[in-house]
DNA sequence: AGGATAGCCTGCGGGC
DNA sequence: TGCCCGCAGGCTATCC
């Protein structure tokens, strides 16, 4: 269930755990959610025999950076590790010598040195579905020219004229298109569908019916329903926490997603689901149109 | 080639 | 009470 904003919030609230902090080791309990990729010998990116190392041991933390729901930690050595959650991933920092209180399911654990006023911490990596990734790269370089090259414009930032120009000729639900990564990078199932009922555009609409006033309303809802989300923590339905393990508060503002049948806030119609893209999908018949 | 579909994976709630 | 089934949906691989 993380999307954009709850990645977002993650990033906020490790960052003063981690800017400029040493990785004293690395202990790895699963591999097979590791990727790694290094320099190949024409200067290409191929895929290297995974090394717990990559993981930033005996580096230390420089920056952070998000796009759409990707996390990537930088090291003082140029290495980086891009982190994606997937359904149910969980980044936190816990201290060391406490009990763990979020069960099973830890795939990795980085120790954190002492600093003033704080004790030597665990970063932890939490994962019960593990359809979250790991993936070692060798500078930002290759994370931003090969790991993410595939990644359509961060969603905060989405213009209307990039998503006319990208969907303009698509027989695609509108729904649909709004999931594809490559399109624009950080919209799941829940932003999605609260974008289209802010935009007034069903999601069963196809994109080369929409016209520009469409893709300017659906630009705006976008960028809106995420910065909101993000104001509010993000949205936490069962398994989302940030770096502290505090929940999210923006389930609560949801207009439409997990409101089947229920009345519409605004106009009191009753809400309607299908399945559109693959994904159970909310909307109101009423305020939001085909055209 | 764009678009649809299957598969990965665990926890949980509903039904019996 | 306990078991089974369906569902949740991020992405990749594969098919049409």
């Amino acid at each position: 269930m993380p999307e954009l904003p709850e990645v977002e919030c993650l990033k906020r609230s490790l960052e003063p755990h981690l800017l400029g902090r040493a990785v004293l080791g690395v202990r790895l309990r699963r591999r097979d959610i590791c990727n790694s990729w290094g320099l190949g010998k024409r200067g290409q990116m191929v895929r290297t025999p995974f090394q717990v190392s990559a993981l930033l041991a005996d580096d230390s933390i420089v920056r952070l950076e998000r796009h759409g729901k990707q996390l990537a930690l930088t090291g003082s050595s140029g290495r980086v590790v891009c982190i994606h959650l997937g359904m149910t991933g969980q980044v936190l920092i816990r201290p060391k010598g406490q009990p763990f209180p979020y069960g099973d399911h830890v795939h990795a654990f980085w120790s954190l040195d002492a600093r003033a006023g704080t004790a030597s911490q665990w970063m932890v990596f939490r994962d019960p579905r593990r359809f979250g990734r790991i993936v070692a790269l060798p500078s930002e370089a290759a994370l931003r020219d090969h790991h993410w090259r595939l990644l359509g414009p961060d969603a905060l930032t989405v213009t209307a004229d990039h998503l006319a120009r990208t969907l303009a000729d698509s027989t695609r639900a509108v729904k649909a298109a709004l999931l594809d990564q490559r399109v624009l990078a950080g919209v799941g199932n829940i932003y999605a569908d609260e974008a289209l009922f802010n935009s007034g555009i069903a999601p069963r609409a196809r994109c080369s019916r929409l016209q520009r006033a469409h893709w300017d309303r659906l630009a705006v809802g976008i960028r809106t329903v995420l910065t909101q989300a993000i104001e509010r923590g993000g949205s936490t339905l069962r398994d989302y926490r940030n770096a502290d393990g505090d929940r999210g508060q923006a389930q609560d503002t949801h207009n439409v997603y997990g409101r089947a049948g229920l009345p519409c806030l605004v106009c009191g119609h009753n809400l309607a689901s299908a399945t559109v893209g693959q994904r159970t999908t909310v909307w109101c018949p009423r305020c939001q149109r085909s055209p």
